[in-house]
DNA sequence: TCTTTAGGTTAACAACGTTAAGTGTTGGAA
DNA sequence: TTCCAACACTTAACGTTGTTAACCTAAAGA
C-alpha cells in the first residue's frame, strides 16, 4: 500500500502553495507589498508565519512568483484584445488600451511589475520568445506587422525602438496617475478617459503614415471598451507554469 | 551678555540640519530611500540617530524636505534651459530634454520625487503658482504660450490636458528605464539617447502643427545637449525656504 | 517496532524606526 | 554666586519586521 502516497503529498504540497499565493495575492493587491506581513499572510490561511518558508524562500521570491503569473496573464489579455481585429492599426488601438485598462484596474499588480525593480530575475526560456508569456513580444509583433503593412512613418525602421516608445507613452500616463495617487487638488489631472485617449492619439498621430483613418480605429476601440472599471484584485489562478520556487524543490 | 545667544543657537540648529539634510541626500542617491537607516545617517555625521529626531519628525519628513528642495531646483533647471530660445517650440524641446537629462543624472532622486507614492504633502502656498518652484507650473505656462501662438493642432485646446500628456511621455520614457534598471539581455533596450530623440519626437510630431519645423528646433537642442552624463547625487543645497519641518518649531 | 522524513510549531535573532529616560552644558534669574 | 529651566545629545528600550534555529509530531518504510 502506499503506492499514490508520494502523489498525494506532492498534490497536498502545491495545494498549500496555492492558498499562500492566492491569500498573498489579494493582501498585496489591496494594501501594497510593503505593508504586507508574512505573519500577516499566514494568518490569513490559519498557518503561522514561518511554515510559508517551506515553499518560499523569502517575502522576495513570493511576489515574483505572483507577478510571474501575472505577467502570463498580461500577456495574455493582449492576445485575446486583438482577435477579430481587422489591421494592425485597429490591433495597435486595441492593445493600448488593453494596457492602460489593467493598469487602471490592477494598480497594485502594475506597480510591482512595471514601477519595482525587479532584483535580478530574468525571464526562463519559455517566457523570453512566447508572446503568450511576454507581453513585450506581443509588442514587438506588433510593431513588426505595421512596418511590414507600411502602415508607420516611413523614417520608422527600428522595430524595438518603436516598441520602446510606445510603451513608454502608455507607461507614462498609467504610471503617472499611480504616484500622484491621492486627488492632488492643485494639479487639475484630467480623466482617466481623456488622458488615455489622448496618450493613444499622441502615438497614432506621430507614428502612423494616415492618422485620420487611425483616429477612426481608436475612436471604436474606446467605444468598445465601454469602461475601465473599479480597481480590485486579479481573481485566483491556477499553478500554470508549475515551477519550483519551493526551498525543498 | 550673550545678546546673540539665541541667534548663534539658531544658526547652529540650522547648520545642524544642513549636515543631516546633505549626508541623508548623499546616502539616499547612491542606495536608496530604503536601504538607508537612520543609524546610517547619524554614523555619517557622528552623531546618535535619535538626534535626527530633534530636527525631523521621521525618517518620512526627512526624505520630504530633500524632495522639496529637489523639487524647486528641478523647476529652476527648466528656467535655466529656456533663457534665450527663440519660440516655444524651441523651448519645449530644451524642456523635454531637461526633464530626461534629470532623470538619468539624478535616478534615486527621480525615482523619489516622481516613481514613489507621496504621502498627503500638498505644496505650499508658494510652491503651487511658481514656476521656480513647482514645474508643473513652468509647463503649463509653455503649453498656454504654445497655445497662443498657434503652434499647436487644432483639435488640442485644453492646457492641462497637453500639459499632462507631454509630461506622461517624457516621464514614461525615463522612469522605464529605471524599473528596468539592469541591463536585461532579452529585452534589447536602445541607447538612451535614441529612446529620448524619439519620445521628444513623438511628442513633436503629434502635438504641433507643424512637425517639420519642430524636428529642425529639436536636433538643435539635442545638439545642445552634449551628454546626459553620468548618474550622481545632487549638489548640496542652501537652506533655501527656512521652512520649518522640525518638531520643536 | 524502530527510524527517517516531511511539515508544522514556538522561541529567538538581528535590524529597523521610534520613544523614553537620563546626562551634561549653558544662559538667565534670584 | 546659586539655582533653574531649556536644550542637545546619548544610551536603553519597545514593538515590528523578515528570517532562522530548535523542537515536535504524525506518518511512511524497513
Amino acid at each position: 500500500m502506499g503506492m499514490g502516497t508520494n502523489e498525494r503529498r506532492e498534490r497536498e504540497r502545491l495545494a498549500m502553495r496555492e492558498q499562500i499565493l492566492n491569500a498573498a495575492r489579494e493582501l498585496f493587491a489591496t494594501r501594497g507589498y510593503e505593508a504586507v506581513t508574512m505573519r500577516e499572510i499566514g494568518k490569513r490561511i490559519e498557518y503561522s508565519a514561518t511554515s510559508l518558508y517551506n515553499h518560499f524562500a523569502d517575502k522576495e521570491t513570493l511576489v515574483r512568483e505572483l507577478c510571474r503569473r501575472d505577467f502570463s496573464d498580461f500577456a495574455q489579455r493582449f492576445l485575446a484584445a486583438v482577435v477579430g481585429s481587422q489591421s494592425p492599426v485597429e490591433s495597435m488601438c486595441r492593445a493600448g488600451l488593453v494596457y492602460l485598462g489593467f493598469a487602471e484596474q490592477f494598480p497594485q499588480h502594475y506597480r510591482l511589475m512595471f514601477m519595482t525593480p525587479l532584483p535580478e530575475s530574468p525571464p526562463e526560456a519559455d517566457e523570453r520568445d512566447d508572446p503568450r508569456m511576454n507581453a513585450y513580444v506581443f509588442l514587438k509583433q506588433l510593431v513588426d506587422s505595421l512596418l511590414a503593412g507600411n502602415y508607420l512613418r516611413r523614417d520608422l525602421t527600428d522595430a524595438d525602438l518603436c516598441a520602446q516608445t510606445i510603451w513608454a507613452m502608455v507607461h507614462g500616463a498609467a504610471a503617472l496617475e499611480l504616484t500622484l495617487n491621492k486627488q492632488e487638488a492643485w494639479l487639475d489631472f484630467k480623466p482617466r478617459r481623456e488622458r488615455f485617449a489622448e496618450a493613444m492619439r499622441t502615438l497614432t498621430r506621430a507614428m502612423l503614415r494616415d492618422p485620420e483613418a487611425a483616429e477612426k480605429q481608436l475612436q471604436r476601440a474606446l467605444a468598445g471598451t465601454p469602461d475601465f472599471g473599479e480597481p480590485r484584485a486579479l481573481p485566483k489562478t491556477k499553478p500554470a507554469g508549475a515551477k519550483q520556487t519551493s526551498k525543498k524543490g
